[in-house]
DNA sequence: GATCTGACGCTACGG
DNA sequence: TCCGTAGCGTCA
């Protein structure tokens, strides 16, 4: 690409990539695209093109070539059929590794080429010293390679010689020679084909060479092995269980004519992208402290390796990169602060493959290989204990395939317009997560036991008294024996003639819900028992000793997963912090002696959460968030009126008192609430009934409700028929960093799913550019601290629009003032040619609790405010 | 008979 | 016939 084109580019979109936030990432990246490029099309590029490769320009180019469908690499164009070798010809491949191919042919997308293996089993000397060369290539083949090796050669520097005593060391751990008698105490990697080679049995200058031949590769390709066996490609990630050691797959450089591995002076075989000197390291993992000397200096080297990973130039692929970076931070972390893993990139295929397809959850290796390598290949699962030979050169052969799927879906991104929103938003995310994940929560332990006490007194009383309001025993929990007391023994359907009751989705069984109850609450006392009785149950079993379940040591530490939703947004397990109850609930406490007052408590679940000792919790959410994005895609006039009047402090709350007639002052917070669910639910949807439910009306009265609202914000209607009509014709909708979802039952003749899907389209765009926008701004402020030599706030969790960060005290008002400012300014981003019509708002709060957080007041400007000792409560 | 599993219903969260 | 997360309990 030239530098005209170049400019097109930056004409047409509006910015210079080198001005981007996270620039140095998303070069990294490039340079990582560029050289999956060099090695995938290495058979079929014209000697030209290469002579250009490697300046940075043209590492600007491979993102700018695929901006648009329009303009995509030589990639996606399928290989000369001189470049390819055919598996017949070759025959060489080992046989567990035949056993994972069926027919090549198959593959839709992948050069037949793909399909060929280093034959791990010999050595290329031994191959030449045979004879046996071309036997694994064609004449023509070879052919290419010589000259793609030798424009090559002008990019990669030769790595420095290695001893021969090197040479030997890895060729004879390759090939097995003397393994028994090295390995013989360590209990693992004994075998005679093993191609791995443990980083524990290098001498010095061997570990020097390593360290050399890791700065030269083009691409690493990582993976974890676990104390309990299986491998992270295979691993089960709720297993839970330790990190025995990381295998790696160093790529070399094409250039191997000169490499200490290959005793030919003529060029060694290379096929679809390996070379036959690319080598697999293991190195073990030390968790415990107490390290012999000979330990601690193997271990630190496995130190100055990873850490030399983490800071690389290369390509580094990892699946589920997120639990790599984790051990490397939980293993190392005294040597290795956290902030020094903020600009690690790795290209992890599963968020790939998610971007792709959000809707399809890809919870294995295995699922990633089935949908993208090939639809024949059965992968077979290694159950056993990691360290036989067989699940070695598996595992090796996994690797390649890992590079190679990799490889494809790097450029479906490209093909798809997603290959932005990967490298500057869900890649940076992936060691974030891994921080947060490191850090812990402290909660007040003997508080919840306490709580769960009580709790359990009260579901008890709770559970006689509806006992008695039945007239019978009942197993208050079971939502069946609920239904036959309420429906078939009190017949309270019959008394409430006004509503048509719910029925449940599936089973289309009368409901015992929530808006049922509260229907018939004024029928019967039982309603109102079970209503108190579930609100109890759920914070008892959820929040409280469901909290106290996920405890380790004192701690939580949710584990957060980027691939789990279809809207773009994180989820978060064990415990779900994302769905922890906000708001206190009352319990009453019965005194049996006679002239006491029932006592009330309060249970607060969030109270539980308190920041550590010389820290605060600041959190920072943007105010209504989906309804301003909902205002800037629809244009609509009387919405962006209400954001852009700075009088307007609280739109539900504006709506709220409208709607009522009564003055701001008087709308209660429960109110509030009501009104924001009732916005969120025309705007996306919701049928009269739902909205007559929700609201206790009747459904004459929502329809009316519906109407009018739609009347008043007639553009937003507009926007949901133009966002239906898009994904009618190309499938898919799209948020504002390009986001996809695909919906394929948009043009469904079953009218259920059709408009299932319709929903489904606009509540994504919305949904979907809110989780950007989100995203963005924790990637913005995690960097600012990272870089920050005195910033030392950590990141604890976020809840879609909120942030929530634990801060030194006496950084609180420099920090909160950087996270306001981050966050607001994300109404203008220029890198994205993005400028929101409407502003943005954040809303700052500080406690020693997460439960009673107060509002922070906005600093003056110029005027750093003191922050008083022992603030919160 | 004890345990496991998947489907379902409900309810927190977020918008 | 709002959207979409996790988690708990029952039931077969």
């Amino acid at each position: 690409m030239t530098c005209e084109n170049m400019e097109n580019y930056e004409g047409n979109v509006g910015f210079d990539l080198s001005k981007m936030p996270l620039s140095n990432i998303a070069q990294r990246i490039m340079a990582a695209m560029h050289s999956f490029d060099l090695e995938e099309n290495k058979n079929f590029r014209e000697n030209e093109k290469n002579e250009k490769i490697g300046h940075y320009s043209s590492m600007k180019d491979t993102l700018l070539e695929n901006k648009s469908p329009h303009c995509i690499t030589v990639t996606d164009q399928p290989p000369k059929a001189s470049s390819i070798i055919s598996l017949q010809s070759t025959g060489i491949l080992h046989s567990n590794q035949m056993s994972n191919i069926k027919d090549p042919n198959s593959s839709g997308s992948l050069p037949l080429s793909s399909c060929v293996y280093t034959p791990l089993h010999f050595k290329p000397s031994h191959l030449q010293k045979n004879g046996n060369k071309k036997e694994y290539l064609l004449k023509e083949n070879t052919n290419i390679e010589k000259k793609e090796t030798k424009n090559l050669k002008r990019k990669h520097a030769t790595a420095s010689h290695m001893s021969e005593q090197a040479k030997n060391c890895f060729t004879m751990e390759e090939f097995g020679i003397g393994i028994e008698t090295k390995y013989k105490n360590s209990g693992e990697t004994k075998s005679l084909e093993n191609p791995v080679c443990d980083v524990r049995h290098l001498g010095p200058v061997e570990k020097r060479q390593l360290i050399e031949i890791l700065k030269q590769a083009t691409t690493l390709v990582v993976t974890m092995i676990y104390q309990d066996g299986p491998f992270q490609l295979k691993h089960d990630e709720d297993l839970n269980s330790m990190v025995k050691g990381i295998i790696i797959l160093i790529k070399s450089p094409l250039d191997t004519r000169n490499h200490p591995f290959c005793a030919s002076t003529t060029d060694p075989p290379v096929m679809d992208g390996f070379s036959i000197d690319d080598r697999y390291i293991y190195i073990k993992v030390e968790h415990d402290t107490l390290w012999r000397q000979e330990q601690e200096m193997s271990n630190q080297f496995a130190r100055t390796m990873l850490f030399q990973i983490l800071k690389c130039k290369h390509t580094v692929i990892c699946f589920n990169a997120k639990e790599f970076v984790k051990t490397v931070l939980q293993v190392y972390g005294s040597y290795c602060h956290w902030k020094h893993v903020v600009d690690f990139v790795v290209l992890d295929p599963r968020i790939a493959a998610w971007l792709l397809d959000p809707s399809d959850t890809i919870s294995s290796f295995e699922d990633l290989v089935r949908k993208y390598f090939e639809e024949s290949v059965t992968m077979k699962v290694n159950n056993t204990n990691g360290g036989s030979s067989h699940n070695m050169m598996s595992l090796c052969s996994d690797l390649r395939i890992l590079y190679r799927i990799t490889v494809d879906l790097c450029s479906k991104l490209k093909v798809c317009g997603l290959w932005q929103l990967f490298y500057t938003l869900e890649l940076p995310l992936i060691p974030i997560l891994a921080v947060m994940e490191t850090h812990k929560f402290q909660v007040d332990k003997e508080e919840m036991k306490r709580t769960s006490k009580l709790l359990g007194c009260r579901l008890k009383e709770l559970e006689q008294e509806a006992h008695v309001a039945a007239g019978e025993q009942f197993l208050v929990t079971s939502n069946n024996q609920l239904r036959e007391v309420l429906f078939d023994k009190l017949k309270l359907h019959l008394l409430c003639k006004s509503k048509t009751l719910p029925k449940t989705e599936l089973q289309k069984h009368p409901s015992t819900s929530e808006a049922v109850l509260n229907a018939l609450q004024d029928l019967h006392p039982l309603p109102k028992i079970i209503l108190e009785y579930r609100q109890i149950h759920k914070v008892k079993s959820t929040f409280v000793d469901g909290l106290l379940s996920c405890m380790r040591k004192g701690f939580i530490a949710p584990t957060w997963n980027q691939t789990g939703t279809v809207s773009g947004r994180l989820s978060a397990k064990k415990p779900n912090i994302q769905g922890i109850s906000k708001h206190p609930i009352q319990i009453t406490k019965h005194q049996y002696e006679q002239g006491k007052e029932d006592e009330k408590t309060t249970v607060s679940p969030r109270t539980m959460f308190i920041s550590s000792k010389g820290y605060t919790f600041l959190a920072a959410d943007f105010s209504q968030i989906e309804l301003r994005i909902l205002a800037h895609l629809s244009c609509d006039p009387e919405l962006l009126k209400l954001f852009q009047e700075p009088e307007s402090l609280d739109v539900f709350m504006s709506l709220t008192s409208q709607w009522k007639g009564i003055p701001l002052e008087q709308v209660t917070h429960v109110e509030r609430e009501q009104t924001k669910r009732i916005v969120y639910s025309v705007v996306y949807g919701a049928g009269k009934e739902r909205l007559a439910a929700c609201l206790g009306v009747t459904s004459l009265q929502s329809s009316q409700f519906i109407e009018s609202f739609l009347q008043k914000y007639k553009k937003i209607h507009d926007f949901t028929q133009e966002t239906i009509m898009q994904c009618h014709h190309k499938g898919y909708v799209t948020s504002i960093m390009g986001r996809r979802r695909p919906l394929p039952n948009i043009n469904a003749k079953d009218y259920r799913l059709r408009t299932q899907a319709e929903r489904q389209a606009v509540n994504f765009v919305v949904q979907g550019s809110a989780a950007d926008l989100c995203k963005i701004a924790m990637i913005r402020i995690f960097t600012s601290i990272a870089t920050s030599p005195k910033l030392t706030a950590r990141l604890l969790a976020q809840i879609h629009d909120e942030l929530l960060f634990e801060v030194e005290d006496s950084q609180i008002p420099e920090f909160a003032a950087l996270v306001k400012e981050t966050m607001e300014s994300l109404q203008n981003i220029q890198a994205i040619g993005l400028c929101l019509k409407v502003p943005l708002k954040v809303n700052l709060a500080t406690g020693r609790s997460w439960g009673c957080l107060r509002p922070f007041p906005e600093a003056a400007p110029g005027a750093a405010r003191p922050w008083p000792a022992g603030v919160g409560h």
